[in-house]
DNA sequence: CATGAATGAGTGTTCATTCAT
DNA sequence: AATGAATGAACACTCATTCAT
C-alpha cells in the first residue's frame, strides 16, 4: 500500500480512538486494532503515541491559524465587525467539521507532557494576542466601549466560543447551523443579552434584518 | 500525629501535585514524596489515587453547589439580576480562593475513568440546567431578549466564566479583583461590548440603581 | 520463537515453581526467572498468576476426568471390579506421570481464591459422586457388603488413593510400579489387611473376640 | 485483663479466622478485628502471623501425639487390634472436637514456609513410622497378611483416616458418630469392602480370572 | 499493658517501544 | 514495508511488622 495512504489510515484510526477514549485511556493497541495494522507498522509511520497525537493537534492548529485573518484596516477591506465575524465563523466551521479532533482537543489536550502543554498554551497565547489586538483596534476606532478591559473581554469571547463549539462538536443539544450560532453569539457580544431597549442603528442585529 | 492533620497534609500535598502535573502524570509516589509520608500511610487515609482525586473534586463541587442559590422570585427577594450577579460572584470567589483545585479541575478532570467523567458531566449538566432555567425566567419576566436561544446563551455565559476564572486561577495576567471582574463580565452579558450609542434609560447599570 | 513453544516453556517453568514453592509463595518474578523471559512476556501469554495456575490445574483435571470411565454394565463389558481397577490405574498413572502438577495440587490447591476453591471442590464432588455411584451399583450387584456406608467407603477409598499417589508423586519411599501399587491397594479394599482366617459370615466384629 | 486470658482470646479468634479463610487469605487485621484487640496487642502476645499459626498447629499436634499410645505387647495389655482401634478412635475424637483447627490443618497447612512445611512433614513422618511399626508387629504376630507392603498399607490407612476425618470436620454429609465411623472404617481395613464369600486362602487375585 | 499510626519491601500488572524475521 | 513477539521500566496497591505514646 502507498505510504501516504497507510499514514492516513493510521491517522484516521488514531483520531477516532483519541476522540472516543481520550489521550490517556487510548492505547497504541487500540489504535492499531482500529487501523488494522501491525504494531511495528505503527512505529514505522509515527514516532510514538505522543507524536501521533501531537501531529493531529498540529494539523488542526495549522488549519485554524491559517483561517484566522489579521484584521485589515485598508480602505478596500470589509468593515471591522464583519472581519471579526468571518474569523469566528471560519474557526467555528472548521471545528464543527472536525468534530472528532475537536473533542479530542477539548477533553484531553492538557496534562500529557510538559512540552506538549506548552504547545497548546502557545496556541492559545497566539489566539489571545490576536483577539486582544483586534479589540484594542476596535477601541481605537471607537467601535468598542473605551472602558473595556480588553484582556478580560478577550478571555470572555474565547471562553464563550470554546464552550459553544465544544457542545456543537459533542453533538446533541444545539439545534443550530454554525452560521446561525455565530450570528447569535456575536449579537451577545455586541448587544448583550438584555432586552433591547430602543437601540441605535449600527448595532448589527445579527440575522433578523 | 493526629489523623485529621495527617489526612489534611496528604490532601494538601495531593492538591499541589495534581495541580502541577495533572491527574495522569501525578503518581502516588509523587504525592507521598510531597507529603513526606510512607507509601502505606497514603493508603491508610485514602483508598487510592482515583479516590483522593475524587475527594478533592467533590470538596470543591460541594462548595460550589452550596454557594449557588436558586433564583428566588419572592417579593422580599433581591432583584433577579442582582441574584445572578451574586451567584457568579460567589462561584468566582471560591474558585479564585482555591486556585490549585481549580487548575486541577480545568486541566485534567476528564479522561480518567468513565465513572469519574460522568460525575463531572453531571456537575456541568446541573449547572447548565440552573443557568438556563434562570434565563428562561428572565425572558418571561421581560428582562432578556425574547428571541434569545437560551441554551446557547447558557453555554456562552458558562464558557465565558470558565475561561475567565481559569486565567484568574492560573494567576498572571488579570489584574482585577474578583468583584471588579464579575462586574465587568456582567456588563458584557448585559450590554455587550459595543460602544454604547445613545443608549436608553433602563439599560441596566446592573445593580447600582 | 513460536508462540506455542513459548507458552509451553512458561507453563513448564510455572509448573516447577508452583510445585516447589506452592501457589502463594511463588511469585510471577520466580516464574519468569525460571522461564528466562521478561515480565511482559508472561502477560502476553497468560492473564495473570491466578490464571496460569488455573490452567495447569485444568489441564490435569481434564485429563483425569477423561480417563475415568463410567462403570458399564453391558454384557460385553469387562467385569465390574476390573473396570474399577482400570479407573484407579489410569488415574494413578496420570498422576504419577505428572509428578510436579500432582504435588502442586496436593500441597497448595486450596485457599487462593473463593472461585478457585470452588472449582477444586467441584472436582472432588464429581469424583465422590462417581465413586459412590459405582459402590451403590456394586452393592446392588451383590459384590459389596450390603451394610456398607457407601459415602464413608467412598471417602475411605479416595483418601487412600490420594495419599498413596501423593507419596508416589513426591518420590522417595515407595518402591513399587504404579501397577503393582494399584493391585496391592485394591487387595486392601477387597480383602482388608488381616490375615485371612476362616472368615465369619456377618462381617462386622473386627475386634470383639 | 489477665495475660493468659488475652492470649486465649486472640488464639481463639485466630483459629476461626484461619479456619474460615485459610492461612494466606487470613490477615492479621482479620484476627485482631475478630479478637477485638489493637494491632500492637497482637504482637505483644505473638511473634507474628506465622508464629500464631504454628502455635495452633503445635497445640493440636501435641494433643494428637499424646493420645497415640505405642502398641504394648505386655501380657496385661489389651489385644493388639483393640489398641489400634483405640488409637484411631482417640485421634478421630480429638480432630472431630477441634473442627476448626482440623479444617485449618487440612486446607492450608502446607506452603507457607519451608521451616513450617518441614514441621508438618515431621509430624507425618512420626505418624507414619509409628503406624508402620505397628503393622510390622502385626505381621510378626501373624495377624496381618505376611505379603503386605507395610509402607503402602500405612499410607493407605493414614490417607483413609485423613480424608474421612476431613469430611467429618467439614461437617455436612457424614451422619455418623465418631465411634461408629471408626468401627466401620476398621472393618474396611480388616475385611475389605467385598461381600464375604467363602474366602480363598491366598488372598491376592481380585481381577485375574 | 495497650494502642494504632506509621512503615516500606514486595506484589501483580500495564503498555509504549524495539527489533529480528 | 510489514510483522508481532519480546521487552522492562513504571505503576498502584497490600500487609506484616514496629514503636512512640
Amino acid at each position: 500500500m502507498k505510504p501516504e495512504l497507510r499514514r492516513e489510515q493510521i491517522l484516521r484510526a488514531a483520531t477516532s480512538v483519541f476522540a472516543a477514549k481520550g489521550y490517556h485511556r487510548a492505547s497504541v493497541s487500540d489504535i492499531i486494532a482500529a487501523a488494522g495494522v501491525a504494531r511495528g507498522t505503527f512505529y514505522l509511520y509515527f514516532e510514538g503515541k505522543r507524536e501521533i497525537f501531537a501531529e493531529l493537534v498540529d494539523v488542526l492548529t495549522v488549519r485554524l491559524i491559517n483561517c484566522m485573518k489579521r484584521v485589515d484596516l485598508g480602505p478596500a477591506a470589509p468593515p471591522w465587525p464583519e472581519q471579526l465575524r468571518m474569523n469566528v465563523l471560519h474557526i467555528a466551521t472548521i471545528l464543527a467539521e472536525e468534530r472528532e479532533l475537536t473533542q479530542m482537543l477539548y477533553n484531553h489536550a492538557l496534562g500529557l507532557d510538559e512540552d506538549f502543554d506548552r504547545k497548546i498554551r502557545e496556541f492559545y497565547q497566539n489566539l489571545t494576542n490576536r483577539v486582544e489586538g483586534a479589540f484594542r483596534l476596535g477601541q481605537e476606532m471607537g467601535l468598542l466601549r473605551p472602558e473595556l478591559h480588553t484582556r478580560l473581554a478577550t478571555y470572555h469571547v474565547i471562553g464563550s466560543v470554546k464552550e459553544v463549539i465544544y457542545h456543537l462538536a459533542k453533538g446533541g443539544d444545539l439545534d443550530l447551523t454554525v452560521e446561525a450560532m455565530v450570528n447569535e453569539l456575536l449579537s451577545y457580544y455586541n448587544l448583550g443579552l438584555l432586552k433591547s431597549q430602543p437601540k441605535p442603528q449600527t448595532a448589527k442585529p445579527p440575522r433578523k434584518k
